[in-house]
Order: structure tokens, then sequence, then C-alpha cells
DNA sequence: GAATCGAGATGACAAATGTCATATTGCGGA
DNA sequence: TCCGCAATATGACATTTGTCATCTCGATTC
């Protein structure tokens, strides 16, 4: 029997994703949590050979949970299951260690297939994925992306470099640099950009 | 028999949907569509009592099929099946005159409990919108927030000026408003504001 | 018919944003 | 050791953004 868990936050696919789980012979679903805090400590609790977990949901995301199980001691599996076919969660998710990635634009039967596949100690990732993920690579530095996201919460430069401990005129820079890079002709357009590869 | 069309673009939860729904004893799921043009041929050629409609999906959203159907003779009620729970949606789907208005937020059990009351003539919506739609009133005129959304693409003043045919003056004007208005420092809090709220 | 209101325009101004050239420092590799 | 690169800074500059007072031109209302 194949024992799993599953965090995902919005109830309708958990719930859903549950019963049709279960309904196959040789699956159990030990816990389902609906956000990453609890994720974390279920897992820790049930030991479970697998766990789904969705990326953006509240407190801790899927792949924070997945970065920690990493550093911790579980055997647990981890498999991201998520909408996104975004590049950049993608590295971090490999950068996890995850022996899954999978977008939710699968079947439930499919996705059952996947799991006996990765408790046998193969790995499954979504070919999409990969395609994308050579294609587009992220060119910000960090400085950059930290830029970019404090921008995008709507701080003026001189604000980001009062946090930052930087001059006003170095943020400036940093922006023209990135929309340079992006070939956004502004904050704006950069935002959004970033935002739709999953940079930031 | 209650005849049902669903809508939904994410093809694991409109899979378990049609499953669960199906389990049913008195739901029968006639067809499902991936998008709002297909949903509305669907709905068209096989008059289901009720259909399922998702918002964001892609080409026709679920608002535009729920205005065409209103529009038109069928007899199909709507429900708006989404993850958002924000105002602007609401407020729109009302307009359009749907049966239904729930969250992904609930199981697929509370779901059939609502289709079974929606094909008797009730109406069903979630009362954490109801709440919401009270609340959070969208202040922008039909102006503001066409030129935010240009904004929010990251059109510059004198760009979006040219597209709606005013001086760029006037939607700097019109910007210096919405500030006000959202109480937000700069376009990008600005934009961010009003998304969050669904107001653009 | 006068008062009022809303959409749109204008101009002037201040502040923020974006571009570019150039300088310093420190670090890692050949 | 020397080279090159990345991070940071500065100053000068052009452009865009944001604020505000004021104007015109229909509609609407009283």
């Amino acid at each position: 029997m194949i024992r799993v868990v599953i965090a995902e936050d919005q109830r309708m696919l958990r719930g859903a994703l549950g019963t049709l789980l279960e309904l196959e012979e040789d699956i159990e679903v030990v816990g389902q949590a609906e956000d990453g805090d609890e994720a974390m400590a279920m897992i820790e609790r049930l030991d479970p050979d697998v766990c789904l977990l969705d990326i953006e949901m509240p407190g801790m995301t899927g792949l924070d949970v997945a970065r920690k199980l990493k550093e911790g001691t579980s055997r647990c599996k981890v498999i991201i299951l998520t909408t996104f076919a975004r590049p950049g969660y993608f590295e971090r998710a490999l950068e996890a260690d995850v022996a899954g990635y999978l977008l939710k634009d699968r079947s439930v039967e499919e996705l059952a297939q996947s799991i006996r596949k990765i408790v046998k100690g193969k790995k499954e990732f979504d070919h999409e994925l990969i395609l994308k993920s050579f294609k587009d690579d992220n060119p910000l530095t960090d400085r950059e992306r930290e830029i970019l996201r404090y921008s995008a919460q709507g701080y003026t430069y001189k604000e980001i470099a009062h946090t930052l401990f930087l001059s006003a005129g170095t943020v400036r820079n940093y922006m023209s640099e990135i929309l340079q890079k992006l070939q956004a002709k502004n904050k704006v357009e950069a935002i959004r950009i970033a935002k739709d590869k999953g940079w930031i």
C-alpha cells in the first residue's frame, strides 16, 4: 500500500483528489493538509511514502516544504503538483531534489500512475516543463530579482534603497539593467514579464 | 436526472469533478468543456439543465458565457464556480443573472447539494462573497478602469492616450484620480490593489 | 434660461523614472 | 600577479509620472 499525504489549499480539488486516489487499490491517502505548515507537520508525524504538494499555498509554499524536507531526515518522496508551468518554479523544485513535478493539467488516473513509478524510484517531470526550462532561463541576478520584487510591491526607488542600504541611484541602475534584460519599456511591463515567467 | 455541463480549463479538476458528480444518483454529466467557446457550443447543442462555469479560462471567460446565455434563449441555469472571491467578479456575475456563484473552497458533495437546489429554482451564493461585496465597492469609473487596465499591460500614458483617442494629459489626470481613490502612491501600487480586489 | 455637472483638455510644476558614462572595490581564476 | 567581472556609487541628463488649477463643451436639472 502506498501511503500518501496531500497538501492543497483549494478544498474542492483536495477533496476530489483524496476521494479518487483512495479509490485506487494500492493507494491510501493518510492525510490532507490545507497549507504548507500543516503539511510539514503531517509528513513528520505520519511518515508517508509520498507527498503531493501544491506550490501556491498560504504560509509555507510547496517549494518551501520540499526544501525543508531535503534538509531533514524524511524518506518521503516529494511530488510538486501545480497549475504553473513556470520555469522559475521548476528550477527551484529541482534544487530541492523533488521526485516529481506534475501539472494539474493531467488526469487523476495519470497522477496515480506517476505516483506508482515514483515510489519505485523513478523521476517524473512534465515534458512541457522540461522544454520551457531550456529556453526561458532567468536572466536576472539575485540583487535584480530582489529589487524587482520590491518594485512590484509599489515601493519607490528611494524606499527600496533605504531598505536595502543602497543609494537610490544604484537602485535605478539595477532597474535600468532589468529593463534591458527583460526587453521591457518600463517597470510595470518588467514586473508583468517577470511574474509571468515565475522569476519573482 | 439532472443534466450538467462542466467548463473548467484545468484538466485535473474537470475530470475529478466529472467523475464525482457522475457518482451521484441523480446527476448526469453530459459534457465537459475546456474553454469558454467550447462550453458555449456544448450548451447550445446539448441543452443541459445546469452548467458549471469557471471564470478564468482561455478565450471566453465564464462570465462572458453567462452574459451570452442571458441574451439567448437557453433555459440552462448558470453556476459560476471559481477560486476567486473577488467582489468585481461577483457583481458582474449578478448582472448576468447567474443562478449560483460558488467557490472552489467547497467540497464536491456540497456542490451537488447546491446543484439540486438550483434546479428547483433557488439561488446559491457563497456567503463570503456577499459579505465582501458590501464592503469593497469598486470606486473606479469605467474610464478609470480602462486606463488602469492598459497601464497594467505596461503601456505609457502617451500610448494609452493614442489608443483611446484622448490627450496624454487627460490620461495623467485620470491616473491621478485613480491613485487618490485607491490610496496608492504610484501606478504599480494602484495596479496591485485593483488586481487584488478584482477591479480590473 | 440659468445653474450645475461630467468628460475631456491644457499648462505649469515637482518628483520619480530611465539612460549613460565613469569610478571604486574586492574577489576568483589563469 | 594580473585580468576581468560583479556589486556599488555618482553625476548629468531626458523622459515620464503625478498634482493642481483652470478652461471648454455638451447634457441634465431646476
